[in-house]
RNA sequence: GCGGAAUUGGUGAAGUGGUUAACACGCCGGAUUGUGGCUCCGGUAUGCGUGGGUUCGAUUCCCACAUUUCGCCCCA
């Protein structure tokens, strides 16, 4: 047998109408935002994402999906959604269009190369936006407010947004070394990975599960201490239309995002599930000013968020949210003879051109197992056919709620029908 | 990339170096000569992740690999 690739699932079944669900809900919180759907492809240049995620953390070293083409080129399934939508910004020229800022949200597939573990595959969905072309503080709390209300709407409860702000160039670079400054004389108490991450990224150390708790940790310099007026002034903007919107934030010096290219407000939306563990991040995302024109565009800056449809579906199975999927059939036909049969086939034409869902017997159980299956996919009516009826122009109805059974003509079957669905 | 655990039918699983691999659920059929969801009865794995090895003989022991799972690194 040839299974499956690692770290990928086939989604069927239950937890497939989920996922729809889940996939439409989104879909109709980004239409009421009014964002535009786009669809860029999975496969990129691997440069793409050398130049648009960094080259310094692991995520590009070693954690994409990469191939060499049957031409040579070097690809790379994408890992994350933003360098593929600016990417498509730039090269379609959505900077010219009448209508300004872009906002464009997506949903798709993305790949990283690594062990699976706990809500983290090789293959994932994520959904997300981005905003490109203003720097209006007031689209940073709307970004933010997106997921939140998704959440809220889906029927998550304990939804928490956590927000920082990292500043301009200007402030990260101050803050990078205030921060080496204070931690140097405290590595030998750290970590091995944090005496690793002070070279690399020091903004890491900030929420090591080893040391996070640490008084060390916890009395070092905060990057909002080191904000530009201007950058502050930005950051309270933001602050306050979220007040505006009536939505709840913490701010959270500790939150670092991972890649090099965010600036000024970087955000998370947690649930509060502990079970969950590191998956409880539903969304997150932030600001990029400086990324649209490292792809060779223009000087636009951005802002954008992307959640895991995995992990939200996780959340809501944690949270033991009911969603409301409509999977009942409106009928299921059964016969017996083949001559029933036929008029089981013909029927079943009529009824779906009608609009009606509805399904019959192909397995040739007998009328017990047929009752059984009308069960099975939740039939809301039960025709059942024979042949004296059919001769005589009638349908035997049976209503699977009430176990009332009528006869009623072919033509008023529909009629019937419709008054009671 | 590093470490721990696991892998037996459609499902949950028990079990053994040697004729027919428990039990339960599900499914199919019968009792009920065409109206079920209860009950009773019957049927339902030539196979124990894959490939090697040890052995007279392995699903059971050993090795490798794959996959799953839980962590670490990293986190989009």
């Amino acid at each position: 047998m040839i299974a499956k690739q690692k770290g990928m699932i086939d989604i069927y079944g239950d937890y497939a109408k989920n996922w729809q669900y889940v996939e439409d809900a989104i879909r109709s919180v980004f239409e009421k935002y009014n964002y535009d759907y786009i669809r860029t492809p999975i496969l990129e240049a691997t440069e793409l994402f050398h130049r648009g995620v960094g080259d310094s953390t692991d995520i590009v070293t070693k954690e994409t999906y990469d191939f060499i083409d049957r031409g040579d080129r070097n690809v790379t399934l994408r890992p994350e959604g933003t360098a593929g939508v600016v990417r498509a910004y730039i090269e379609n020229k959505m900077y010219g269009d009448a209508s300004q800022p872009k906002k464009l949200y997506y949903m798709g597939t993305m790949y990283r190369y690594e062990r699976p573990q706990s809500g983290r595959l090789r293959e994932f969905s994520q959904y997300g936006c981005e905003v490109i072309g203003t720097n209006d503080p007031a689209i940073d709390a709307e970004v933010i407010s997106i997921p939140v209300n998704l959440f809220k709407l889906i029927g998550l409860k304990n939804v928490k947004v956590k927000i920082n702000s990292l500043g301009d160039d200007e402030t990260r670079k101050k803050y990078h070394d205030a921060l080496k400054n204070y931690l140097e004389p405290y590595m030998n108490d750290l970590c091995e990975d944090c005496k690793n991450r002070f070279e690399k990224n020091p903004l890491r150390i900030l929420d090591c599960k080893v040391d996070g708790e640490k008084d060390v940790i916890k009395s070092a310099p905060k990057i909002i201490d080191y904000l530009s007026d201007e950058a502050e002034e930005r950051f309270n903007n933001v602050k306050m239309y979220l007040d505006a919107m009536a939505i709840d934030y913490e701010v959270d010096p500790n939150i670092v995002r991972g890649l090099d290219y965010y600036n000024h407000t970087v955000f998370e939306v947690v649930v509060d599930i502990k079970e969950m563990g590191n998956a409880a991040v539903l969304a997150g995302g932030g600001r990029y000013n400086k990324l649209v024109g490292e792809l060779d565009g223009p000087e636009e800056s951005a802002i954008g968020f992307a959640g895991g449809l995995d992990r939200l579906l996780l959340a809501l199975q944690e949270a033991d949210v009911k969603l409301n999927i409509k999977d009942e059939l409106d009928a299921f036909i059964m016969y017996v003879s083949d001559s029933e049969k036929e008029y089981a086939v013909s029927l079943n034409q009529v009824l779906r051109l009608n609009g009606f869902r509805c399904d019959m017997e192909y397995m040739s159980r007998n009328l017990k197992g047929q009752f059984k299956q009308a069960d099975r996919l939740k039939a809301r009516f039960l025709i059942i056919l024979n042949d004296e009826d059919i001769k005589e122009g009638n349908i035997k109805i049976k209503d699977n709620l009430t176990k009332e059974e009528k006869v009623v003509t072919e033509a008023e079957l529909i009629d019937f029908l419709d008054m009671n669905m």
